[in-house]
DNA sequence: CGCCAGTGAGAACGATCGTTCTCACGTCAG
DNA sequence: CTGACGTGAGAACGATCGTTCTCACTGGCG
């Protein structure tokens, strides 16, 4: 049962820990206990606690766009509904037990300043978000614009939903899109 | 010249460096040679860290409101340009030189989950903001649902300029508000 | 003058962190 | 059997942090 490679135990125990408390607030012994390893292993796999925090990031990132788009894609019907299907996804992720926001706002805002590797890992997932996003919206029929008004509605969720705590961010984010993509389709495509 | 008094130096001192570095990167020896005084001194005015980090939060909220809500009633004109002018005033502050997000967000990543006082005040900045703009938003004849659609706009605007360094976002979040007072004002008031 | 409350400057303290080292032990090659 | 090597467990190390203490000094008040 727990015969999964140490690699991934690793990870567990350092994205559970990382994304609930901070990573700063997180020291390497709480990882190495929480991955029930040994110090001399954990370094073994990542040499530094910033490599380890780079793979976090890395990990999540693939993790959190790929359960998004098997999401979106299940839920076929018209672009349009896949892209209102987004805000839909957002709204399971918020309601989450432990959910704290976006690990890569909050890593930006901690480590971005002083760690470069963390500030980069945060541009990107935002900009894969943001580019998934304008290839549903383009399907769609809506110009570019609305999709990166899309993307603001996406990110504001997310940071009412953590901050307050409330879920029903996305409901309202949902709603806010339905009516930009109204706005921007009408008289646009039939 | 430098005879303001030591409270306020102090408070210069660490939201310079909070803000810009983040909390937990900046330790209280730096805030101290920031501030140009001894050690004996900030502790006698901020008994610990954590007073200090608390301080420097509610009077960023303050500053930053009341900043906000000038510039609105200074652009004087219709409610519907209030509201917008709220995005032109994002759009300044994203422009700013060392703009690095909402320092809310960026301290309630990194110490909400176990600084209890962190998360009181980020909660309190959002939700004062949200209450403003909602304010605005009722002059326009919109419903309380398009202020909170506006708030996710804002907000999400800020966090899209902060992680891409890009203040356009602050257009593009006004563009999106200006579409959405239109649909929940069309037919409603004349 | 003599005293003392408070100050400046910075050393000191204890805790914690990231990282590395020690060392006894098990394993496998020869 | 023996020796070399990789491992587990955790101590140790050096740096840094938040916080407090030391101590010489100053200025006002009796």
């Amino acid at each position: 049962m727990e015969q999964v490679d140490p690699r991934t135990r690793i990870l567990d125990a350092a994205e559970e820990l990382f994304y609930g408390r901070g990573v700063q607030a997180v020291g390497m012994d709480a990882v190495r206990a929480a991955s029930g390893l040994t110090m001399r292993r954990v370094y073994q796999h990542f040499p530094s606690k910033e490599d380890l925090v780079e793979a976090y990031l890395l990990r999540r990132d693939a993790r959190w766009r790929a359960s998004l788009a098997v999401h979106v894609s299940r839920a076929g019907g018209t672009p349009r509904e896949q892209v209102l299907a987004v805000f839909d996804w957002l709204g399971d992720w918020f309601a989450e037990p432990g959910f704290r926001g976006c690990a890569f706002v909050n890593s930006f805002g901690e480590l971005g300043a002083t760690t470069p590797a963390v500030a980069a890992a945060a541009r990107h997932h935002k900009a894969e978000f943001a580019g998934y996003l304008a290839g549903l919206v383009e399907a769609v029929g809506a110009p570019p614009a609305t999709a990166a008004q899309l993307s603001l509605l996406a990110e504001g969720a997310i940071t009412v939903a953590a901050v307050h705590g409330d879920p029903g961010a996305a409901a309202e984010a949902r709603e806010a899109a339905d009516v930009l993509l109204d706005a921007a389709t009408r008289g646009r495509k039939r």
